[in-house]
Formats: C-alpha cells, structure tokens, sequence
RNA sequence: GGCGGCGUAGCCAAGUGGUAAGGCAGGGGCCUGCAAAGCCCUGAUGCGCGGGUUCGAAUCCCGCCGCCGCCUCCA
C-alpha cells in the first residue's frame, strides 16, 4: 500500500512521490489579517494540520510553510475605519491568530513568512517576469501579469482564456493589455503603505506573495499547495502562471490539494454571509478537539456541514472514542490468554486499517471507522474482565492513532494528590449505598459531577474520572 | 451565461462496477437501587428522478430536477 492523494490539477488521485525521496515541501494559503478569525479559517488549518501529521506519521520529513497577508486592500480599508495604522492592525491579528493555532491544537509550521517581510523577494520576481516579457509596467506604475503570455494559463481551474472572458462581469480596465491580466504591482497612494521597486515604489498584489515566498522558502518547485476551493481561482491559477513562468519549471506544484468549504445551511461560512462562528466564540462553549472531531467526519475534499446538530454529534463521537481509554473495571478478574491475544491482534487490525484508510486520500471518516470499531472491541475487554495491564496495548494503539489525527484522547487525570480525597468521598459514599441512603449517595455523585468529578457504579465497585 | 462539484436512512457521513462503513439520534434487551457508561439486537430491498450499457450499477453513459462553489475579496 502506498499514499494516494488527490490532485486538483490532474482531477484524478494520483501516487504520492515527493520529488525528493523522504521530503515534502508543503505550502499552505493563511490567513488575510485584518479582522477576527472564524471556523471556515480553522477548518482549513486543521485539514493541513491532519494531513502533516499524517505524512509525519509515514516517515516523511515535512517542511511546513504558511503565509500570513499583512498587506491588502482590506487591511488598509479596515485600519483606516479604525484609525489604526495597518501594520499595527495585521499584527494583532497575526497574535490572535498565533493564539487560534495553539488553542485548536495545530502543529506550528515551520516558517510563517508575512508579506511585508518579503518585498524584495517579490520585487526580484516580479521584476524576473518583466524582463521575460511576462509582465509590463502600466504609466503609472502599476504592474500586471500578461496572462497569454502563458499559453497553458487555466489548467488548474479547468478554464479557457476565452472561457474567462466571456465569464466577465465587470468592466475589465483599459489600460490593461488583455482583460485577464491580473495586477503584480499597484502604485503607491497616499496614506498607503508602499516600498521602492525599480520601476516605482507601491505595494503587491495579492497572487505574488505566494509565488515569491515559495521562492524563497521552499525552492522553484514544490510537493504540496493546499488551500481552500474557493482559492483555486483565480488565486492559484495565478500563482502557477507566475512561478512558473519565473523559473521556467513546470510544475510548480507536484499536487494541488484542496479543502472543501465549511457550511450553514445551503451556503458557505464567511464574512459577507455575516453567518460566520469565530474561532473565540465556538471555543467558549466547546472544546478544540469537537471542532477537529467535526472535520475529521467528512472527507477533507466535501463541504462540512456546521450546526448545533453536527457540533453536538461531534461532541458525542469524540466522548465515545475516549470511552475507550477509560481504565479497567475495579477487581477486574483478568482475561483468559486466547481473548487478551486476541485483543492485541484487533489493535493491529484497527492500525492496518487506519493506514489504508488514510493512504487513500486521507480518508479520515474511514480512518476514524476503524478507531471506533477498535473502542469497541476494547470496551468489550473490559466488560468481559480484563485488567489494567490487558487492556494497555490496545489502548496504547488507540491514543497512537488518535494523535494521528491529532485528537488528545488521554483522560484527564487532573492533580494527583486530589485522588485520594476522592476515593475517601468514594468509600463514604459506598458505605451510604450499602445501608441503602440513596440521596445521599446521590447527592455525593451529583455534587462530584459538579466538581467535573464523573463517577460511574459498576458490579464491583466505582469508576471514577474527570470530565 | 461559462467552469467545477454535489444530491446515500431522522441528522452527519464513507463507499466510484460485485451486491450499502462508521458516528449521532431512536426502539428493544442485558447490567443497575437509580443514573451514567458499556455490551447485544434493531433501521435504507435501496443510494434525487427517468431511461440506457452490463451477468451484475449508489458506482459507467444520456436526459431531467434540485442545490452549492468559482467567474469580484475569501480557508
């Protein structure tokens, strides 16, 4: 078995061979930060995460890059509503953001380059472009990007230049060659941040941060773009024309992957929708893991469906995968050698079914039907008797797989030295069950329950555990 | 209008030619003082609709219907 995964280039699924045996080069559109981040961002950051944890998890060595846009059109609409200044406003966000990435659990990529830091790797490529004919300086200053310069222009987004013409709903510029053609460079104006380019000072537009900081990052040719769909046009599209046109290689991107949009109802989640959840606020109520649980039960490529109904089953799911971690049974009798083999040969099963489910695509609904019929089969175990010590590999194997995908199964075990006060409140509370005081032995349940203190009565005795 | 994609049980969602995973919710049972947790059993004779190809189709082809995304900033 080897890892598939799916191309939006190719539209087909195709053999994963990085270019360089063993190493990834994975770059991943970030966030725009000019305002606070919701759901529909996190998806996209928690897709990429899985993914990297994956491929980490196969032996391969991944470099990890995500931008932050820092200057934008946006930004600087919004810091001047603000009477901020934009620098100041992006790097607010990029701290939220910062703060967003710890709090959902995500693997820090490993450069997160901003593009007010790399000018003058985007000067140096749009100034390559212009000297091979591929770009062209407008009076002003301005710079756009000749797109039938690049005969194989729209094969990522399945589009003909006259396709893309046709498709125009507004009035293209005049002063542009071709109606396609798409700004590099916009002119400085006043009360915007700009720098000093050759052919004049201004500031970049959006599709070349990309493409110049991949440059400078992750080399001429990558292994994996991610992005969300809604990125694929223009903003990718624009990116291969650029880059590769640059560098005179093809392709930039070995695999273009990208992530289905997160929903509400029949439509997209985003700010113009203003139906939008913020990364803070569904955090409030919910732990990260409900959010990632979400994500992992669809594949990455479809929509996700966001309601009260799908966090609450995310919610449910996830408790029952970590059902599976709960210890075993007080003065649990042991299981005979064939039944505790045979539980260890089931964790083997559930991890060879993990990894063909995750090979194909990154299938994590699948992956995850394999955890579940592995708590299962541990549930069972323990039920049937078994100790501690029996139950461990499987458990082993399962909080293994878990982290995979990066969900924190462990139960919590809090403070040690709270336990022993616990199990005094236990044995108390026994006592009271034997001379048949329900209420209050109710009452200590409940009480302790408030305390996050679970406990749970079992035919020899309670069970204990936070949550 | 153009391009891309989707439509599977009450809900979420895998499966892309070999006879429908998994989770949630629901029902029945076991266990239990109760509760919780867990275990067992249970749900689509059918995968938007209508044709076609095939020994065989949710999966391929054709035609409809509905929905979404992109074509303007968007993860």
């Amino acid at each position: 078995m080897a890892l598939q995964v799916y191309n939006t280039l190719t539209r087909k699924k195709e053999l994963f061979e990085p270019r360089e045996p063993g190493i990834v080069r994975m770059y991943v559109c970030g966030p725009t930060v000019y305002d606070k981040a919701h759901l529909g961002h996190a998806m996209s950051v928690v897709v990429y995460d899985v993914i990297r944890r994956y491929l980490e998890y196969r032996g391969y060595t991944v470099r990890h890059v995500m931008n932050y846009t820092d200057v934008d059109d946006k930004i600087i609409r919004r810091a001047r509503e603000l009477g901020v200044s934009p620098m100041d406003l992006a790097e607010h966000y990029i701290q939220e953001f910062e703060r967003h990435m710890r709090e959902l659990g995500l693997m820090q990529p490993h450069v997160k380059p901003r593009v007010s830091q790399e000018i003058p790797w985007i000067i140096r490529v749009v100034e390559g472009l212009i000297e091979k004919g591929h770009a062209y300086v407008l009076e002003n200053g301005d710079v756009y990007f000749h797109v039938p310069s690049k005969p194989d222009y729209g094969k990522l987004s399945g589009r003909s230049l006259d396709e893309l013409v046709e498709g125009y709903r507004i009035e293209p510029d005049p002063r542009k060659k071709h109606p396609a053609d798409f700004a590099l460079w916009k002119a400085a104006k006043p009360g915007e941040p700009s720098w000093d380019a050759p052919w004049g000072p201004g500031r970049p537009g959006w599709h070349i941060e990309c493409s110049a900081m991949n440059l400078h990052h992750l080399g001429e040719q990558l292994d994996i773009h991610g992005g969300g769909q809604d990125l694929i046009f223009p903003h990718h599209e624009n990116e291969i024309a650029q880059s590769e046109s640059y560098t005179g290689r093809a392709p930039f991107v070995r695999y273009w992957l990208h992530n289905g949009l997160l929903m509400v109802g029949e439509s997209k989640m985003a700010k113009s929708e203003k139906n939008f959840v913020t990364i803070d606020d569904f955090l409030k109520e919910h732990e990260a893991d409900v959010f990632r649980m979400m994500v992992l039960q669809s594949h990455y490529r479809r929509p996700l469906a966001f309601s009260d109904a799908t966090v609450q089953q995310a919610e449910a799911a996830l408790a029952r995968l970590r059902g599976g971690m709960k210890p075993a049974n007080p003065q649990a009798p042991g299981l005979d050698a064939g039944p505790a083999a045979e539980l260890q040969h089931q964790a083997q099963e559930a991890r060879q079914a993990f990894i063909a489910a995750m090979d194909d695509d990154f299938n994590t609904p699948e992956a995850l039907a394999a955890l579940f019929t592995l708590v299962r089969h541990i549930n069972k175990a323990r039920e049937a008797g078994a100790t501690d010590a029996q139950l461990q590999p499987a458990q082993e194997v399962l909080l293994e797989l878990g982290g995979v995908l990066g969900l924190d199964l462990l139960p919590k075990t809090g403070a040690v030295d709270v336990q022993p006060f616990i199990q005094l409140l236990l044995e108390v509370r026994e006592e009271l069950r034997k001379q048949r005081l329900w209420p209050l032995a109710d009452r200590i349940r409940d009480r302790l329950a408030e305390l996050g203190v679970r406990v749970e009565d079992t035919p020899a005795g309670p069970r204990w555990y936070l949550g």
